[in-house]
DNA sequence: TACTTGTTCTAGATCATATAGAACAATGTG
DNA sequence: CACATTGTTCTATATGATCTAGAACAAGTA
């Protein structure tokens, strides 16, 4: 997996690290058991603090996505709820159902922030 | 419409106006030539700055939902884009979409958080 | 003209972000 | 066992975002 981050963004370094996990979950990319790098191994590739990558990390296991164990590191523990199907066809479900929300929202005419909104107020509840 | 805010929120008080517009252009509670309380308005009612109120506006003008004019105040120029269709139909397919995107994505076992990751990645491109 | 409304400017307080260093505890390895 | 690895916790500092506050201004409405 290829990390990489853009201090100009407006999103927060720890945001970045947490969302490119998130979307090499939904590839497949990172599965049940993987390993990351470790925080100082992170932060020194990345040009990082440790604090940043380990805020990033802590986030992730608050989400369920890895288990943190000192010594041994970040392993991811996100598993699909309907256990031995093929995870790469699920993957391949959401960004289809999710190209359809994006088309079906800029054909109603909805600014592309409006789209992120309504989601979230989906999740909330 | 109904205005709130939650001082107490981990979203700033002007992306909590601005989403809540997004909300009622998606339910149809706004359309195409409606216009918002003045900013003075809004911030005494809801017990906020100005310019808070104000920083919201310039967002939605930003995206293009608003139009900002001295002495008249906020007009709502969010149109669909196929022109003279129904747009609580639309409205609806794109909650309908947004549901199987959910539904999808929870399946699979991402986390809700990776869902808005994935759609903010599909959005920039 | 008088009023409303958004625009622009300065200013200050508070919180989030990011970095830095250090000591510590649990785990894995030889 | 001894040792290195790795996450955890603590204090500290610098920077920027957020929010509030006040004032003057410009463009539109009545």
């Amino acid at each position: 997996m290829i990390w990489t981050v853009d201090p100009t963004a407006p999103e927060p370094l720890y945001a970045q690290l947490v969302a490119q996990v998130h979307v090499a979950l939904s590839y497949g990319d990172l599965a049940d058991g993987d390993r990351l790098p470790s925080a100082r191994e992170l932060a020194q590739s990345l040009d990082l603090n440790i604090h940043t990558v380990l805020r990033a990390f802590q986030i992730l296991r608050d989400e369920g996505v890895v288990e943190l164990r000192r010594g041994r590191g970040a392993i991811i523990t996100a598993r699909s709820t309907t256990g031995t199907t093929n995870a790469t066809r699920e993957a391949d479900g959401v960004r289809q159902a999710l190209r359809q929300y994006v088309d079906a929202g800029t054909a109603a005419g909805l600014p592309p922030e409006a789209l992120i909104t309504l989601l979230k107020e989906a999740l909330r509840s």
